[in-house]
DNA sequence: ACGGTACTGAACATGATGTTCAGTACCTCA
DNA sequence: TGAGGTACTGAACATCATGTTCAGTACCGT
């Protein structure tokens, strides 16, 4: 790919996200970033359909770190205790030494975009896990995989809200333990009615 | 209250609503509001702050609603498994009947905001049920309640987006029980570690 | 060093937000 | 029922962000 290219891209991805530091997401305007990143405002234009586009373009190198991490555990023995939603503490990982970012986003009411985003990446990481668990849809008594995988990918998110909330007086990896404490049960119990 | 202003803010309440069925909260400009509701511009900001606004002061009804729900269930007798989250299936059911308008807000990726506000509303109920089941604030093993908020909150919005999406091939109270099972042996096991 | 591609930057069109204010209509309350 | 107060009107204006265009310039890859 052209030196130019990669350098341009680079300042903008650089430019978004101190600046979503300083005023979170909705606050700062593509003039922004063009003042910041020195970059003329056509130029981002041919990179880049608007704000969001260079948000989401963002988010693909979590999505692969991620993968890798479940693969990882999903290729090891083990228990779906200990095995299953393989990539948790690793997202927790990637939050807490990114929280500053996290910050300016799930403080601010603004970042709903970034999270919805966010959301999106998890729900294919998930139901990969639960077609692990259970490769055939459902057994009679099974829930609909897809209300499971809303179900995790939101109480993940939350919990992940939570914590920040908190200001990370927790560690990722008993962040990590009390989202698993929650969720994994839930997904376990599934077949057994209340 | 004055005559005029009910009629006004009935009148811009009922036009945010049509609109958001058509096009999604986002797209709605202050403007669309002011032309099917008829109503000057001026008007409209002496009454509300812009769109947001509006939208936040229509979601205090379905609150209170939900209140007296809540207040009837922990007043009657029986196990936190029943009486528990005593709101829920309210919800369902109010969801189910203005489908019209929540389908327009979780399909568009727009309806974010209005998902917002709906979290604050809803944590402030789970709080009070989270309460009542534990008063204190924790025992040594127990997880932070903040964070079982966090995690009860997200997971019922969750089962709702995901009911929505599939076009209601539940009925609300299917839709709870599927929510019930999932969250409460959650909320119940805090105690026991993994 | 050449051909091609990327970047520039200013100008423009568009469209939304929010404010102002003098004039008009309507409501409440006595 | 009428007087006084309050709410609504609507047009004009200021402001600001978005996204497009294009001729000119700088830089890259080979």
């Amino acid at each position: 790919m052209d030196r130019r290219v990669q350098r341009t891209r680079d300042m903008l991805h650089q430019a978004l996200i101190s600046l979503m530091i300083e005023k979170g997401y909705e606050a700062v305007t593509v003039q922004d970033i063009l003042d910041r990143a020195n970059v003329g405002r056509s130029t981002f234009y041919t990179h880049y359909v608007g704000k969001q586009d260079l948000l989401i373009s963002g988010l693909k190198n979590l999505s692969k770190h991620l993968l890798e991490h479940q693969r990882a555990a999903l290729a090891s023995k083990g228990s779906f205790r200990e095995t299953g939603l393989g990539f948790s503490l690793a997202l927790f990982e990637h939050v807490h030494s990114h929280r500053n970012v996290y910050n300016a986003i799930v403080g601010r009411q603004s970042g709903t975009v970034v999270m919805t985003e966010l959301r999106a990446v998890l729900a294919d990481l998930v139901r990969n896990d639960l077609k692990t668990l259970s490769p055939n849809e459902r057994s009679s008594s099974d829930l609909p995989r897809n209300a499971v995988v809303h179900f995790v990918v939101g109480a993940l998110i939350s919990v992940i809200t939570w914590w920040l909330d908190e200001r990370s007086k927790l560690s990722p990896a008993e962040a990590d333990a009390i989202f698993r404490r929650l969720t994994l049960p839930a997904i376990l119990n599934q077949g057994r009615p209340l």
